[in-house]
DNA sequence: TTGTATGCGTTATCAG
DNA sequence: CTGATAACGCATACAA
């Protein structure tokens, strides 16, 4: 394919004979120069279409105005939303955003963090895929990172967190105050941030209702939905209800409870983290944990954009606020 | 924030007291090269962890190995799902994608190709924002473009579509056959290619049926809740069904419905085009004509990189099929 | 086989 | 005020 070669400033310095140099500061407006040249200039800077080249910008600046984004799965309204928060906040300062997705395998979380490097982005902003229990791939990185929601604490760069432990504790303890007193939850791998409070939090909230923690209702996987079906099929003794740390496993839960037959709420409660605007569609609506999902990557580009441009915020902790969104479908006694 | 200097051709070049040009060839794997030297100089690259400047190639061989993205949302189990066909065959080919959204509005649509296209793309992928009707955009790209799902034909450029037509009757047919008679339809921006054809197979099926289309019962309009409700609440005579053309149209006839406090299916049956996975948990569960998703974007991406390395497949259109997915409760009869 | 010189588009520096 | 030059990192035509 050959492609039109854009018009340079060379190409408008011939045309006007004069020098590239002497066009370039006339198009950036430098105050040492003939204003009737400067208009000249950009008239015919605009007849031909002139945008600047932002790859020889790059070369010579020694930096590519991209932040990169790597996050476990864009289909997701919690990392859609994400994304369009740091958008939003990105180009307003004149950065463009190249996404990555790295479907929940460590693997992937490091080639195309390793690629986002290669590329020779500004900064990076990124959510931990379910199994990355290995940082060197964003140790290793020069230039800013921030995380946010599932962060890795011992890198100690700035992260944006919501306050999981008691948007836990509230959840669960919803469950309790309807009447449920054998609640599993279903959380991600232990090694994530978010698992451990969200699960701290459902151990509390049992705690102060004196129900013993049973530790094989503690399911800790969210990539298939064999464990969620063994809390239904394995014994006597089945949970009346269920908390999910995300919203996949709602989706995951409501799939399995309808494939077994059980009838939502009245054998199993649910509530969780889930950001799905749908999710009130459901059948039952569900109860759910709703994350500031725009604003927690409109903080975190700002976080990582400061940290670019040399204002430092190293270890800088944002946190934000949960809400609650009781729908009364979705409880016994709602 | 000051960054390590990467290492660079020059650096290898000088701690090994030789020029850059044969460090170049050496990593290049050149012939006319000595194998020592070629061996010594990957050693030291691979110590030094050089890995070449993307932005400095790019300058040079005058292509970025980026392909822009522009959707109307990620939002979208739709455009996720598509968008993941993409990088699946971009990243194979060793092309990074770039991913835009337009939120539906044709000036955003504007600034996100321009933008893409003085960051020097070497080919672009869209799905057409709702409201766009001018495509001077499109066709002042001086790279290759390939439009997928909504697509604007007057381009001629390489394109990737479902059998819409067949989808949109086949699911108005099954509205009819389960025993519906006033079926309405929410539709898309007119001007859209998909808004046409799934139109013209919501008429064909009801003419098949002899039923008089009645253009009151025609929403184009995907913006608001607004229309719907009317639907329901404007006169006497309302729709026993609803048919939407797409899937955030499902969302927002169910939210309507609902707050309307009519019963679905009995007061009102629903069906129509949506990808989400979780439309079956909906209550009730839906109806949906799916899209291959994935191979959609499999498909323009394929197309996009084949005509970026000048194999001419201009004007070529791929089609493939969608699938009918009923889901008995939410018909009358079902 | 290796080194030298040039250019990709831009701007900073220095000279005029 | 404007022109010439060098440099960013790399690849390549040409010279040795």
């Amino acid at each position: 394919m050959t492609r039109k070669n854009a018009t340079t400033i060379k190409d408008i310095a011939q045309q006007l004979k004069m020098a590239p140099s002497t066009v370039s500061r006339a198009l950036r407006g430098s105050h040492d120069i003939n204003p009737a040249t400067r208009l000249l200039v950009q008239q015919v800077a605009a007849d031909l279409h002139y945008t600047p080249n932002p790859i020889a910008l790059s070369l010579k600046e020694k930096r590519s105005k991209i932040i990169g984004v790597v996050v476990p799965e864009i289909a997701n309204n919690f990392c859609a939303a994400t994304i369009a928060g740091i958008e939003d906040y990105a180009y307003r300062k004149g950065y463009h955003v190249m996404i990555f997705q790295s479907h929940e395998e460590y693997e992937r979380e490091v080639a195309n963090v390793r690629l986002l490097a290669s590329r020779r982005i500004d900064g990076l902003i990124i959510s931990l895929a379910n199994n990355t229990r290995r940082f060197d791939h964003l140790e290793e990185m020069d230039t800013p990172v921030v995380m946010f929601d599932r962060v890795y604490e011992g890198l100690g760069g700035p992260r944006v967190v919501v306050n999981d432990h008691e948007g836990a504790f509230r959840g669960v303890e919803h469950l309790l105050e309807r009447g449920c007193r054998k609640i599993a939850i279903l959380s991600m791998a232990p090694w994530l941030s978010t698992s451990q409070k969200r699960l701290q939090g459902y151990r509390d909230a049992l705690e102060q209702y004196n129900i013993p923690v049973r530790e094989e209702w503690i399911v800790q996987s969210c990539e298939t939905e064999a464990p969620i079906e063994q809390l239904f099929t394995s014994g006597a003794d089945q949970p009346d209800a269920l908390f999910f740390s995300m919203e996949r496993l709602a989706i995951m839960s409501l799939q399995v409870l309808k494939k077994l037959g059980l009838r939502i709420p009245e054998e199993v409660a649910l509530a969780g983290f889930s950001d799905n605007p749908a999710s009130e569609l459901f059948s039952p609506a569900l109860t759910t944990i709703r994350q500031p999902t725009f604003e927690i990557g409109r903080q975190a580009a700002e976080l990582l954009i400061a940290q670019i441009d040399g204002i430092a915020t190293d270890n800088q902790v944002v946190q934000l606020s949960t809400i609650l969104d009781v729908q009364a479908s979705s409880l016994r006694n709602g």
